[in-house]
DNA sequence: GCGTAAGTGGAGGCTGCCTCCGTATATTTA
DNA sequence: TAAATATACGGAGGCAGCCTCCACTTACGC
């Protein structure tokens, strides 16, 4: 790849990043090119659909989001599947605008970001599997169970990190007496 | 209201609910006015803006859930309050396509719809009261943090009911054990 | 330096949004 | 029942965003 297409690529993400976060996935993608310095031409020859754009800003974040799980150290297992939930609600939050979008990639085998998840459901493996063994958690308790209510949560909430963390110590804790 | 314009203006709405259940929100306005056999000037005249439509027709869903909290009879309160959690699910989940609007107009007071809700917050601050006089569930749980988890979850598992029911009873019985 | 493969950008066709206003029709009045 | 009038209709038209296409420009290997 040629150094300015590789220069107009990065401008692109950036600047999708940033508009999708102020606007959504509807955000225009005309402005996301004039905002990057380039004509709507070069846009669509990176990125020849919407969907393709979400999807490359996405993989920033997924990078992101593997990192903090790898960082990820506590030595109660019951407590470490906890903080691993909370980052998840956290970053899921900081892709503003992309939270359906991140839903669909977890939640779809089909979606061509489902490959870049599977460091993360790595993660979650081990610490469900771990958590299941000091009995932490109750045996049926499946990846994809926490997964959706992870979003649910996110989604729901929106950016109020307070209501977030109280809604999943909810969901831990169980509601009835 | 003149007898054409009456007319009209329900082939609107049952065309709009056809069509924001079919394409979501963003669904053709054109589209919709040319279902009902209509200009688009009438949609325009009757719903000046796609807001007020989408209003319209979840006003309609609002009525239909109304009846299902009136009608609701079970001696348990723990039961009982589940039972209405269902039943929201079940009637969020035939909104196809308004789930986010919905959540806004449950959870955002400055709503227009926020006042049809009321029906419905008072079925649920009863039940909920009842559940916890018997002490069925934590005196801590609010009316807000049922409402924002029927909505995570009927947003989280859109249309897969049997997923909706074991995530509501995730969260009614806890996870941890 | 030069040739060319690779990349650029914006004009243009298309669709959907919303407004405006000339035309049509339901309803009232006589 | 027919005229008068208030009410409603509908589509043309201006605008914005989507995406394609292709004439022009530029980086880079030789």
């Amino acid at each position: 790849m040629r150094a300015d297409a590789r220069r107009n690529y990065e401008r692109l993400l950036t600047e999708a990043g940033v508009a999708f976060g102020e606007k959504g996935t509807e955000a225009s993608l005309e402005d996301i090119a004039k905002a990057a310095g380039v004509g709507v031409g070069t846009l669509y020859r990176h990125f020849p659909t919407r969907q393709d754009l979400i999807l490359a800003v996405l993989r920033d974040r997924f990078e992101a989001m593997a990192t903090t799980a790898r960082d990820l150290k506590c030595d109660d297992p019951g407590r470490a599947l906890r903080e691993w939930l909370l980052a998840q609600l956290h970053h899921i939050t900081a892709t503003r605008g992309l939270t359906a979008e991140l839903a669909v990639a977890v939640n779809n085998p089909e979606s061509p970001l489902h490959g870049q998840c599977e460091t993360l459901f790595a993660v979650s493996a081990d610490l469900l599997a771990r958590a299941k063994e000091t009995g932490a958690v109750r045996p049926d308790l499946t990846q994809a169970d926490l997964a959706t209510i992870v979003h649910g949560i996110a989604w729901s909430c929106e950016s109020d990190s307070v209501r977030q963390e109280r809604l999943l110590d909810l969901f831990l804790e169980g509601v009835l007496v």
